[in-house]
DNA sequence: CTCATTTCTTTACCTATGTAAATGCTTCCT
DNA sequence: AGGAAGCATTTACATAGGTAAAGAAATGAG
């Protein structure tokens, strides 16, 4: 659990105090892959540590299309954050794209321990906060800039992927089709020559 | 100030002693139409109230054209929150629509209550929460819808606004030029006969 | 009340990108 | 190794929505 603790001590530290509390109800999930971590229509209650792997969140219109929300890089947190928070069904479901080490645990067990753990809300204050951040320039990007440069970015952000999973799942993130983004490879590739 | 303390208290209810400490902070001011509560590549510091008035946010892109982002009707929290949790300098503008009053209070020294006042971050922490559902449900709506059934979406959010603020201002919030927004305009008119 | 400014709509044209289908390329299974 | 399945690319075509410009309508200042 090195990892985790790691982790989480770097958005805002905890007292050992509160580890001793908090970590015995983090469970060792092996996802593999393909697997999902949450299904869309489902309730969330857990929120998980990902350890090692690859995982995306994925919304899907009604003809049953899927679009790729996000990308999840070992380490990181994962989890239907919306749902949690508001006890709603989930509408974007967490599959894995490479077989996972994840640290899950109930989430009320853990908002429980807000009362007597300041230190644990202050933790969760900044998750949120962060993801906040993190979404705002995620939004400010699909606006200014075009498939071609936001693919650029994704590359910057997540070196390994594309080698990694297909490139429609790629395509889907960036917000264009496949036929699309095999375009702008050709662009790219044409250009550096 | 009764607003005010009824606004964030519903939001997450806070001690009467913490109250007494912080609304001494907050600063009633007059936004006339069209002032600034924050511009662009300023760095934020203070958090306001929408005790009345409209509100928009938007950023500019490289050739000038600007992009509406959201409104604020009030009563609604304002400021450049991204910027405040950073300390960078900020990319999204709020400009009063209407005349408006607000009250405001230098960030900073809410935070530092945080130690003394959980309740206090409590509060923080579900306004980021919720900030953060916010954004993801918009971010689903940009994805899964077109701009006609986005435009009926903001006519039930902001019944009030369509008479008050230009079309074309509509049409930046909605992502889609003036034009088109006139083009969608005229299918329903025609549709509603 | 009138003129000037701003906003809205309409038209014409153009481009980016979607869909569908055909083809080619990999990977991986037995 | 051979074949099947999945994936990527390419082509052809369709269309949503952008820009620019002109005209119409609304708003506001003096």
């Amino acid at each position: 659990m090195d990892e985790l603790k790691s982790y989480f001590n770097h958005i805002s530290t905890l007292t050992e105090y509160t580890w001793v509390n908090i970590l015995p109800f983090f469970k060792k999930e092996i996802l593999p892959k393909n697997e999902y971590f949450i299904r869309e229509n489902e309730t969330a209650n857990k929120i998980g540590f990902l350890q090692s792997g690859v995982v995306r969140a994925f919304f899907v219109n009604n003809e049953g299309k899927e679009y790729n929300k996000q990308f999840f890089v070992e380490p990181s947190i994962i989890g239907a954050y919306s749902s949690l928070l508001t006890g709603r069904v989930n509408l974007i479901a967490q599959q894995a794209m490479t077989d996972c080490i994840v640290y899950s645990c109930n989430y009320k067990i853990l908002t429980n321990f807000f009362d007597k753990h300041p230190d644990l809300e202050r933790l969760a204050r900044k998750i949120a906060e962060f993801y906040f951040i993190e979404k705002e320039k995620k939004e400010i990007e699909i606006v200014l800039l075009d498939a071609s440069q936001r693919y650029i970015i994704f590359q910057k952000e997540f070196p390994t992927l594309e080698q990694l999973i297909p490139q429609f799942h790629i395509a889907s993130y960036l917000g264009v089709s496949a036929t699309q983004l095999s375009r702008i490879r050709h662009q790219f590739a044409s250009k550096n020559k």
